[in-house]
DNA sequence: CGCTCTATTGATAAACCTCAAATACAGTGG
DNA sequence: CCACTGTATTTGAGGTTTATCAATAGAGCG
């Protein structure tokens, strides 16, 4: 049917299974399991044993880590095509972040020995979740810099290009980012508060460089805020 | 010989090599090149490719990041029996970070296609690879948290900790780390300014929670450290 | 329309950085 | 062994950035 055939067009797509042959990846896509998330709802916590890898078919989810005192740091969102928690194949502890749905959103799940069987059947997918693993090491290295060395303001711009990259529509005004980001969320993710993200949006604003309403922002001018981010 | 011995043991203890047999280490050891590093003297550079994998065999080398206006944020210290850059097997694109030596160093380097030899000769190697760099992403991802969630002070003493522990000789008056670390060296650890960790140094002396000199540190009372860098 | 959640904005305070100057220390060559 | 020299460290004063608190406004939803 159509929409089996969309679904595996996804996960051929996905870093996980790129030059894995088309015919199998229909055995590999029902060896997992399908499942369907409301906003908001989670998929897993960070305290709980994740035993599962997931592939996001559509919608997103929010990576969180969430402090004792409330705080909640976003690690990073991830998009339809994308994996996450698939380094629990290779260890037991548990994965330490929680990842919530934001919107609608559909994944299907492979558990820890599924995915063994899988990585046997297919060579492959070990070597390309090393490559997916060393691509994120090099994110967060980076932005573990970018954290340590950059002000404020600078962070924000590099966040907001980052998320218009993975997540943003072209509209007439610009480039939409295609889903609820609110100040708190893009605080979390930058390391700032809800209330310097405010003051800084409304000041783009005043010159133009994005439009931003109630957790939804427009860049207008993206490269005003790459050449911002990069000269401070 | 018995410098060889020695050799092979810390191959055999190093994370790369677990669960291969002792007799094939060397082997493995043999196909690498060693070679001797002066202090301060560069292992690899950001800018230039990075063509081999380092074993550190004694010494100790610094993995940092330069900024632009000469700011240096360091991302970690490998110690002897640790790796580095054995990531550049499978990217080809340079390993964005300098590893410098601190103290005289020894290491045994393997080129790109002898690593990749080895890995399909001793499929664990892989294996062990990945777990290495999972390792890596879990301690970084760590580390971002913090910073993005705790202030100076609790980053420092989650930074002493850290290379207490990885570094650290008893001493009679308590945990000393075992070589050369400034004030610099600690802010550029922890995102912060050599001034800083000065006065905070000064403060933990008085409380006598460390020992401090010129480019010496020694935790003097670790369950001070620790209960402060939990509870802040 | 009223309720709730999000965003804005001002005032204030805290944390931290920057700059400057003095001091301590290790290594070096006489 | 000692003076010398180049760093590393300490410490104070002042400034900047950013967090915190509080109050208000706006948006969406039933």
């Amino acid at each position: 049917m159509n929409n089996q055939i969309i679904l595996t067009d996804i996960v051929s797509r996905s870093d996980l299974f790129v030059g894995i042959d088309e015919d199998k990846l229909c055995d590999i896509f029902s060896s997992g399991e399908r499942r369907l998330y409301k906003s908001g709802a989670t998929l897993f916590r960070e305290w709980t044993p994740a035993v599962k890898s997931y592939l996001v078919l559509e919608g997103r989810f929010k990576l969180s880590k969430l402090h004792e005192d409330g705080k909640e740091a976003i690690v990073r969102y991830i998009n339809p095509g994308e994996m996450t928690a698939a380094i629990s194949v290779f260890k037991k502890k548990n994965y330490p972040v929680t990842a919530q749905a934001v919107g609608i959103s559909e994944v299907v799940g492979w558990s820890r020995e599924t995915m063994l069987e899988l990585m046997a059947a297919y060579p492959q997918i070990a070597i390309n979740l090393l490559g997916m693993v060393v691509a994120r090491l090099d994110d967060i290295q980076s932005r573990y810099l970018e954290l340590q060395t950059e002000q404020v303001e600078q962070r924000i711009a590099r966040a907001l290009l980052r998320i218009m990259k993975q997540s943003g529509r072209k509209v007439d005004e610009g480039i939409l980012i295609d889903f609820r980001l609110s100040r708190q969320d893009l605080a979390g993710y930058t390391g700032t508060t809800l209330y310097t993200v405010s003051r800084i949006l409304s000041n783009w604003e005043k010159k133009g460089w994005v439009r931003s309403g109630r957790e939804q922002i427009t860049v207008a001018d993206p490269h005003a805020l790459v050449t911002f981010a990069e000269t401070g």
